[in-house]
DNA sequence: GTCATATGGTTTATAAAATAAACCAATTTA
DNA sequence: TAAATTGGTTTATTTTATAAACCATATGAC
């Protein structure tokens, strides 16, 4: 049986990930609010996701306020696409 | 975004639950031989599809050697498909 | 102005999970 | 009959996920 990707097969990482495949960029607020999770759980998850370059976490700011904005990387997708493809041959779909 | 069944999502216990979906029954060392698991691990994760009702684990003999097969239970089917139906809405298929 | 509260996070501690290692009983094989 | 194999279980270890505590800046009430 093929291997789940353990980075990917995460409730919360795969949200994110989910989230990003369908939009050009998406903020730390925007994302906690869509996935529900903790600000403490989703820092940790993106931290993950960078260091793996499956996305880009750019810290700017608007206007005083700091803004992280995140983005799905070429390597995010092929991966992503794979895990489903992985997936796949577990669900019968 | 749905919540995903921690219970199936992990990968082992899902590679089982994939497999019983599939047979009308399987062995501990066909389990084993399939997933490429070791059996403690495999054995930890039976208890808990087993404790969950997802799956009923019947331990006889064949001859005089143990034979400890597993079947999935329409409860287990259907938390399986839901599972399914969730992880669906985060993949894009 | 300054005190309290909110916003946008990060860091660290804790809880839970997965996994492997050690073990056990029975059986086979040499 | 001693050593190895089979079919597991139990327990210890490692990894992971999650939450709690914290920090800096900003904003609003008085």
């Amino acid at each position: 049986m093929k291997e789940l990707n353990p980075l990917l097969h995460s409730q919360l990482r795969l949200a994110v990930m989910s989230i990003l495949m369908n939009v050009e960029e998406a903020d730390f607020v925007y994302l906690k609010e869509k996935t529900e999770s903790t600000a403490g759980n989703l820092s940790v998850q993106l931290d993950k996701l960078s260091s793996a370059g499956y996305i880009v976490v750019d810290k700017g700011f608007v206007g005083k306020k700091t803004r992280t904005v995140c983005r799905v990387t070429e390597q995010g997708r092929d991966a992503f696409e794979e895990y489903v493809e992985a997936l796949k041959s577990y669900l019968n779909i």
